[in-house]
DNA sequence: GTAAGAAGTTAGCTAAAACTAATCATATAT
DNA sequence: ATATATGATTAGTTTTAGCTAACTTCTTAC
């Protein structure tokens, strides 16, 4: 796994579907439009690399080290979503920039920031 | 050239670096740290999707669809590195997260964005 | 119990973007 | 004028991340 956003999509997504139910494969492949054996060959890699595990119904889990990217990342998304739509940007603009914003800052500058306008985007 | 970042990147360096003097394969290949076969390989897919052209010196010019490009994502690049900066984020850090800022907004979001956090940013 | 279908994996291919090594071209210095 | 050094390109390799096709599992329906 060479890239920090690919790493950092899976584990967004593998979190906000684990808030609903049990998430296969499968599931990743449909909500990150990619097919079956990109998603096998990818978890294989960030299992290997400490940021899930599989349980023996095949569900994925993060570990706490991919639950605490997952978090982060997942916060950074939905505030600059909110900024963005704040700003009056149309949905779907603003969901696609912010699926990339959110991937640009270091947890560290995304709390500075945070603070400095926070109050603006409602967040 | 399929990555958006990699075409913008070198559009912006080849903009910021002949405002001083004529641009060189080798003055990319320095700034943006890679080999010159791979800028020289670069330059030609950018020259065919009509974003460069060459004089008889070597020497790389934008065209008028890479000027529009390059001088968006310069006006980006020190808006993000101005904000970042002004929240007193350390300076390597903010140029780096700028770096990536950079590429996530279209034109016309930035322009919105740039003009209700504006005044904040020194911009 | 077996057939069908869904989910997962393996194998093999492609394209992008990087690299090194080697070659080609040009320009400068003596 | 020729040798050296600088710059550009070509050829060939590697890695990453995607794909399809084929195979394996597992579950469920009859």
């Amino acid at each position: 796994m060479k890239q920090r956003k690919l790493t950092e999509d899976y584990l967004r997504t593998i979190y906000v579907l684990s808030r609903q139910k049990g998430v296969h494969g499968s599931d990743l492949a449909k909500t990150l439009c990619v097919s079956r054996p990109t998603v096998s060959v990818t978890l294989k890699s960030l299992s290997e690399e400490g940021f899930i595990w599989l349980d023996q119904g095949r569900n994925i889990h993060l570990t706490e080290r991919g639950l605490q990217i997952a978090q982060d990342i997942d916060e950074q998304n939905r505030f600059f979503l909110g900024l963005l739509t704040g700003l009056g940007i149309e949905a779907e603009t603003a969901a696609r920039e912010a699926c990339e914003m959110e991937h640009c800052l270091s947890p560290e500058s995304f709390s500075i920031l945070k603070a400095a306008l926070g109050q603006q985007s409602g967040n």
